[in-house]
DNA sequence: CAAGATTGAGTCGTCAATCTTA
DNA sequence: TAAGATTGACGACTCAATCTTG
């Protein structure tokens, strides 16, 4: 349910470090998800539909969650196979499918994101004042100042 | 080629930036090994058998690299089509299988190495003076002090 | 029985090719 | 032709079940 191999002979180099940590923060996410019949991945779906306060097609999901469109195909079809989420026509597109998440997707949604709240403030209890703004900034470097 | 989806509407919380930086870092770091026929999973295979200085048995493997054993059954699958890697017996437990490096896994470790020593200084080339160690410091934090 | 490895099924991603509709 | 979605094949993971050997 993780990511990449942890390859610990190379934790040396600075991005050892950083996937080591990211990988156990995913971790933790993912699992206190998987009790409820989530993941990170369906429940990043399940967050736009929300937002954006009716059906999306894929493309747009898969735009704006930055992955290939095949991959939200698929992510769709567990989703709805799980019943959270339905496939509409489009009307004005007949080429375009649209996600409409379900009533059971919304309840499911917001039990997830108490599950993340809390999974979250576990994460940040080693914090001191004013780190998580540090730690931020120096991630940023990583993307170009 | 990458980790999860970015879920761009969650970029709020400290994690959804780590696991964003953490992403597009993976994501350089897998680039430059992709055109050797390299990735960090095979990589780290390579490097833990190269480092041991010889044979190891895949579950030694999978327990240093921090995964399960059936996935290093199919990542030395994998190597052994490659041909950067073998499968010999253990003479002294016939239930062991070792995994062996081949002279073109030596020599595919080596490119490997060399590409991702590169891409580190390209990653690493915003940061300040000490700013890394502040990283790692920070880093440390997700894991308990 | 316990320890080694493998197999089969499932999740989450990629890419290349295809099919339908604009 | 290009835009939307899907399909098929693959990489890198997980877990549960199995097979062989100690």
């Amino acid at each position: 349910m993780n990511g990449r191999c942890e390859w610990k002979g190379m934790e040396g180099p600075l991005w050892g470090t950083l996937l080591q940590a990211s990988q156990r923060v995913e971790g933790r996410l993912e699992n206190s998800l998987a009790g409820l019949g989530l993941s990170l991945a369906k429940l990043g779906v399940l967050d736009h539909l929300v937002k954006a306060g009716g059906p999306i097609p894929l493309g747009r999901l898969a735009e704006r969650l930055s992955c290939v469109k095949s991959n939200m195909t698929q992510l769709v079809d567990r989703l709805e196979a799980d019943g959270l989420v339905t496939r509409v026509n489009d009307p004005e597109d007949r080429r375009s499918v649209l996600a409409s998440i379900t009533k059971e997707g919304l309840k499911r949604y917001e039990n997830g994101g108490r599950a993340l709240a809390a999974e979250e403030r576990e994460l940040l209890r080693n914090f001191a004042e004013g780190e998580q703004e540090k730690l931020a900034v120096l991630l940023g470097r990583f993307a170009g100042e």
